[in-house]
DNA sequence: CGATGACTTGACTGCTGTCAACGTGCGTGG
DNA sequence: CCACGCACGTTGACAGCAGTCAAGTCATCG
């Protein structure tokens, strides 16, 4: 990553700390901000204690009153059926947004539990809201994100509804990948902050058979994988399993 | 319907017939807007002729401008695979808002086309944004739209990630069910508008699946179907069938 | 009246879920 | 330090749901 233009003044520079260190850095409401504008939207953000592995940040049916910006660790969201099965709805990475499905009813549809040690930056709604009143660029930026999230989502339907079940663990893999290469971690090594149980709810297959693709995956020497740890040997292999564009998934290539 | 409060001025009647007309009234960008504010709305909104059967509204690529709110008939948003293989990612009826994952990137990530002879009204972007920085109850109204969408796509999510083929085919009937109830049109008989093979690439399911399971459903008493003409019989079976509340989805209950 | 496209139905196959047994690593406590 | 338990992961056997291929029916329209 190059080093952005970082010849400024005392406060702003703590603000680029600040959200450099949350991740928040031109990701979680990306770009079309200056930096005035940037030092008042950091004011309202507040910096909680990090959460413990399987603590919860909000249950299903919480009241909605912030939305959350990974910092560190990682979260899964996930509903939980009237007979108490658990339905992983996604995860979230440093530098991701949650609580965006909470606004429309003011309480949240999902629950979300850290996958490890985990801190967020909290983002109190109503101030969000009205500090975007004034400035029309974040106003806009928050549509940005919001749209973003959409398209995901349809991303992830139409992987779920069409694709066989090596093509949904290849685009997952190819999908985290793209995250976190976008944050400036390594994309073709990381490790799985999800259980195979978890990864296997999440794309509507059963553990045994995402277990069972890791191993031929492994076999077909696309990748190395050892418990929780994977390297991507051959990622544009992958990528063609994968039935997708490489580059879409959440990249958004924060515009022209 | 009982008819809502009519007892106003000239202009105000005006919109009402214009919005009423697109099923716009109260459903698009629902309610938190008062009668003056909407006036402001309406004037921007520009009502097009009508499209036909098959018809495009927008291209995948088609650079953003407007939203589109489906004022009578309806459409479908895809993909197109790179093997030229359609991949149908929504459907969209009378009330519904069209365009929102375009927001991101300023150009339509899907294409969008008229199943039948259908109007919508447009809704340019820039217009609605800069609208929107004058009237907060607009801004907070178009949030709310766009994470109820999230939400919807979440739901979507679900039933094609973890429900078998009868159970899928049951949520997308009573998911029609209810957006149709929710407009004032009678939630257990409607046409649909899109053929066996659109619901089934919606669904992830083959055609003949899905025309199995029409079948199914009406020798267990759970509707009558004859061509694109459904009758739900037992809603409520029906309902237990999808493993889903009966409720929640594209409602919103349109808060408190 | 024939052509066309949409839909239905049947036969067969195979992917993927289920059930079950068996590793493996890690933390706890003796 | 070692033993144990437990959660997580792997692998195998088997079965069933849903896809594919194919034939046939039905409605609409020129």
């Amino acid at each position: 990553m190059p080093t952005r233009k970082q010849e400024k003044v005392v406060s702003l520079n703590e603000i680029k700390v600040a959200c450099q260190a949350c991740s928040l850095n031109e990701i979680c409401l990306p770009v079309g901000i200056d930096d005035e504008d940037m030092e008042r939207l950091d004011a309202i953000i507040d910096r909680k204690r990090p959460l413990a592995r399987g603590d919860h940040l909000f249950r299903v049916g919480d009241r909605f009153r912030a939305l959350y910006a990974v910092r560190s660790g990682s979260l899964k969201t996930y509903a939980t059926s009237e007979d108490g099965q658990e339905q992983v709805m996604g995860f979230h990475l440093p530098g991701e947004l949650v609580g965006l499905d909470a606004i429309a009813n003011d309480s949240h549809p999902l629950a979300a539990r850290a996958l490890e040690t985990t801190s967020v930056c909290e983002i109190p709604f109503d101030q969000l809201e009205s500090l975007s009143n004034q400035l029309p660029g974040l106003q806009h930026q928050i549509l940005r994100v919001m749209s973003q999230e959409i398209r995901d989502d349809e991303q992830s339907m139409l992987t779920l509804g069409q694709r066989s079940a090596e093509e949904r663990l290849a685009a997952f893999l190819i999908s985290l990948s793209n995250r976190y290469r976008r944050r400036g971690f390594s994309p073709t090594q990381f490790n799985l902050t999800m259980s195979r149980g978890d990864i296997g709810n999440y794309l509507g297959l059963a553990l045994e058979t995402v277990s069972r693709l890791f191993t031929r995956f492994q076999n077909e020497g696309l990748l190395k994988v050892e418990r929780r740890h994977v390297e991507l040997l051959d990622r544009e292999r992958l990528c063609r399993f994968s039935s997708a564009n490489c580059y879409p998934d959440a990249s958004s290539r924060a515009e022209s």
